[in-house]
DNA sequence: GCCAACGTTGGC
DNA sequence: GCCAACGTTGGC
């Protein structure tokens, strides 16, 4: 039995929001081009929980949730001449860019703000509101999910 | 617009 | 391998 893993990741509204995904249903988290956030992705199991977090926007927080369902998917932006995401170095053989599926589970009724986030928890126990963390994909420790559930 | 905190690139 | 220059993220 594969554990179920909790993570964070985030999506700037205007790019990708918590209505989009719940209108697609499901989609592909593809155009991640951190190799840190990529490797987080490849730790990840089928039915791990991510909280949606909406970043650049007024105001930041969790606004959802939704879950893995499938794994090691070849990023096809990367191939793309047109998408912002085309990496020019990356060849077909050897993929450099991958990413998961995901589902929509809920959309949260409020925002849990990041000033609230920063009330609930330390640095350590979010990684989200650790001060200059650029990366948009986290591990989110047992926990803290557990009180983030309860939450949105 | 500013700035902190990285990551990436390329010369050497 | 080192390091400067530059780019990106994202809160404020």
């Amino acid at each position: 039995m594969t554990e179920i893993n909790y993570w964070l990741m985030k999506s700037e509204p205007d790019a990708y929001s918590i209505d989009t995904l719940k209108t697609d249903g499901v989609t592909l988290w593809d155009g991640i081009r951190n190799y840190q956030a990529r490797n987080f992705m490849r730790k990840m199991n089928k039915g791990d929980k991510v909280f949606f977090y909406h970043s650049n926007c007024k105001p930041p927080g969790i606004v959802g949730l939704m879950e893995v369902i499938d794994l090691n998917i070849v990023d096809p932006t990367q191939f793309d001449k047109d998408s912002k995401y085309f990496d020019p170095k990356s060849q077909h053989e050897n993929p450099r860019w991958d990413c998961v599926k995901v589902k929509y589970i809920s959309k949260s009724n409020k925002i849990l703000s990041l000033p609230q986030l920063k009330i609930l928890f330390s640095d350590n126990e979010l990684l989200v509101v650790k001060k200059g963390n650029r990366l948009s994909i986290l591990p989110v420790r047992n926990e803290v999910a557990k009180i983030l559930l309860e939450k949105i």
